[in-house]
DNA sequence: TTTGTGCGTTAACACAAGTTAAATTGGCAG
DNA sequence: CTGCCAATTTAACTTGTGTTAACGCACAAA
């Protein structure tokens, strides 16, 4: 019944943790792959966890009737598979590179045997709380809100996101994804992503130009997306050693 | 490179952590909630992971202007909050009990101890990858289906939830939710999962009254939901000693 | 320059889903 | 039995989103 310095001792350890699973991740080499590079196959069998260095990608689920649901935007300094490299097989979801990307990969065997250690268990458990924290606001916003809605909880969870890793400073970012992709993971179609963002750059919201996303109105982006909780989740997010690993 | 054994390994450090989780949850006093007891409230300070043994609860995220999505539908045998537990806060969700529930707690400092098994660790985090796994076949359904298809994806992933963990036989069983709970999770509205449930009735695909669920033509009902893939993500389900457990 | 080709834009129309409101049902306390 | 209450059902109407199809634009290849 220990507790007092609980809190504190969980944060050492979440750090020393972050810091191991981080140097294990560093020793392995710097894979890179071209735009629509397919990362992990749907039925790939050698599962693992990456880290991404730079460059977008995304997990996607495609239906047999050629359909597809985009389950996650994966952004540099993100981890994907944490969970999926412990169990037998792949996660039957597609890994796409969304331009060109570099990452690197643990392998399972790695994974595991890193496990061993009860700081990198718990952080690993955290990312994944991190991870299913954003797919809950995602949830929300798929669930209750109209395109606008979801348009504009996109480009500000990817903002947030961007600038808690320091990747950037000011409220203008690239997003290299297609308004199909968007469409299929906001659950709309293409063609009402486009009208929805013209109808948002009338509004002066938001000017999405290509690839540009310049965010006009933070505050009406904000009220827009309106109710979608903060980012964090009450955990202090890692301290990013942004030069080290983002670059 | 010790390839070979290697899957062999893993599953059977996995079974030994299922156990000791197990067996630590089940030292726990056994809580119950009466319908509609808040279980985990969004400020819930205490953070804890808990495993329901009898009745349904939901785990729920409120909007500022009324409005909710349900994230996830937690039926006995379920394992919820491993992931935020280990995080400071709780995660902004609430979980809500649907009906009569019994549950046991496992504190955040108990799994944190639990957690330095490395069989445990790994057992944790497979638990997460199936629960990523329904989430994913979730999130395909709403973004890509339409009311039809997506309560045909719920009933069916309920009944084969509830059939893998021995909790049924046959195509039939309780669904404590109201068409409300329902409307919340799967991104509809109350008044079109009643008019939809009603043309299901007619197609006699499915016979939902009041809490009863009557499966008629399972082989429609997954045309319905074509296309949303298996339950399984390829890791064995667990055993289960469903007497032990689940009664 | 010409010819692709992949993406984005726009419009017209069809349809699925939301909204509102009223009626019905069933459970349950008195 | 009565009366209340929550949940469900149904209808009429409105609105958001999907569908289809045509066009424009940038960029790369020939």
């Amino acid at each position: 019944m220990k507790a007092p310095g609980y809190a504190a001792a969980a944060s050492e350890d979440l750090l020393t943790g972050e810091l191991l699973l981080r140097r294990a991740f560093l020793a392995a080499p710097l894979h890179t792959g071209a735009r629509n590079a397919v990362i992990v196959s749907a039925d790939d069998r050698a599962p693992a966890a990456l880290l991404f260095h730079r460059g977008f990608a995304y997990r996607s689920l495609s239906l047999p009737d050629g359909r597809r649901a985009i389950l996650d935007i994966l952004i540099p300094t993100d981890v994907t598979g944490l969970d999926h490299a412990v169990l037998g097989g792949g996660g039957n979801h597609e890994i796409v590179a969304a331009n060109a990307v570099s990452y690197r990969r643990l392998s399972a065997q790695a994974l595991r045997e890193l496990m061993k250690n009860p700081q990198v268990a718990l952080r690993v458990l955290a990312l994944m709380g991190e991870a299913r924290w954003r797919i809950d606001r995602h949830m929300a916003a798929i669930t209750r809100f109209d395109a606008r809605g979801r348009i504009a909880a996109l480009l500000l969870g990817i903002y947030e996101r961007l600038r808690r890793n320091e990747l950037i400073s000011r409220p203008t970012y690239n997003l290299p994804l297609t308004q199909e992709l968007l469409a299929d993971y906001l659950g709309i179609t293409m063609v009402h992503v486009s009208r929805t963002l013209r109808r948002m750059r009338e509004e002066r919201l938001v000017l999405v130009d290509r690839q540009v996303v310049i965010i006009l109105d933070l505050e009406g982006l904000r009220r827009a997306a309106s109710g979608i909780p903060p980012l964090n989740v009450g955990a202090a997010p890692m301290p990013q050693s942004s030069d080290e690993l983002a670059l």
